[in-house]
DNA sequence: TTGACCCCCATGATATCCCATGGTATCCCA
DNA sequence: TGGGATACCATGGGATATCATGGGGGTCAA
């Protein structure tokens, strides 16, 4: 099945390097990608990253918008201006970079989750908080559901 | 009939693995489903289980939703976030993770328990416990609507 | 010359593959 | 219908492959 799927949590190493899991890093050999687009998600503390296909999906939406607006500029700034290419080196393995840290506040593991088309990058504990509200909203969202 | 049915309970060996009961092996086998899409049951102190088809539901009860909206994300977050595949060995068998102990307190036996289209993965007291209060429950139900 | 970056190799832990065994259910035939 | 043969199944364990992690050392640019 080619989607990223499932969550795992990896170490830091002293040189800045994380190791991307096995079955994320898969696909994207799969999809003959040996670089990582990622993007600094919009309303989580946490890195969006994929292939270049993500990066061309963006693109194809931004397409359908007009360029002369306002939007199409935003967008193009955020899919261009606020995103970087990590090289993934021959052990499956990036460097995290200061920008990263940042936006995330990662500092010695990164949870890595799939999200489908893309995967993310969280610092665990945020993670775990993110998570559990999430499963919150989701049990509120059944529970009116079944009313 | 094409339905997970019954409920079983298994040995974790040393290593950390379980047999999946042969009627629920044999409809994924049918299916040719050599890996499982689990998910930690959002109510119940459970993994749910099943084929490729299951996560297929899911992403089509999601595509009804708009994109932009945070139930869109939060449904994708746990359909493709707080899941897994779990690989089934040659023997029917898969390795327990710690995530999947986690939630569902598993140590050394799983109650396997047929859900119709998946399956659920119980640690054997709480999946007893659980089974009679719905027992509990359905029974007050039929005496309601016996009035 | 000192980091930042990159290529390569080492290691322990875990997952995966393969085969063995004993118990139980199923089948078949007298 | 009884009872032996057979197939299926859960479980165990050795051997091997994969994976995350650690670290050496080289190159290039400031």
């Amino acid at each position: 099945m080619d989607r990223f799927l499932s969550n795992a949590i990896n170490k830091v190493d002293k040189k800045g390097r994380v190791s991307i899991p096995a079955p994320f890093r898969n696909l994207l050999e799969k999809r003959k990608e040996s670089q990582l687009y990622t993007l600094n998600s919009i309303d989580m503390p946490a890195i969006d990253a994929g292939g270049t296909d993500l990066l061309i999906t963006y693109e194809e939406r931004m397409a359908e918008l007009d360029p002369l607006t306002g939007a199409f500029d935003d967008l193009s700034f955020y899919y261009h201006g606020d995103s970087a290419w990590m090289k993934i080196d021959g052990d499956g393995r990036i460097v995290l970079t200061e920008a990263l840290r940042d936006h995330t506040g990662i500092t010695d593991q990164v949870a890595f989750v799939g999200r489908g088309t893309f995967f993310q990058m969280w610092e665990p504990q945020k993670f775990a908080a993110y998570r559990s509200e999430a499963r919150q909203r989701i049990l509120q969202m059944k529970q009116r559901l079944a009313q």
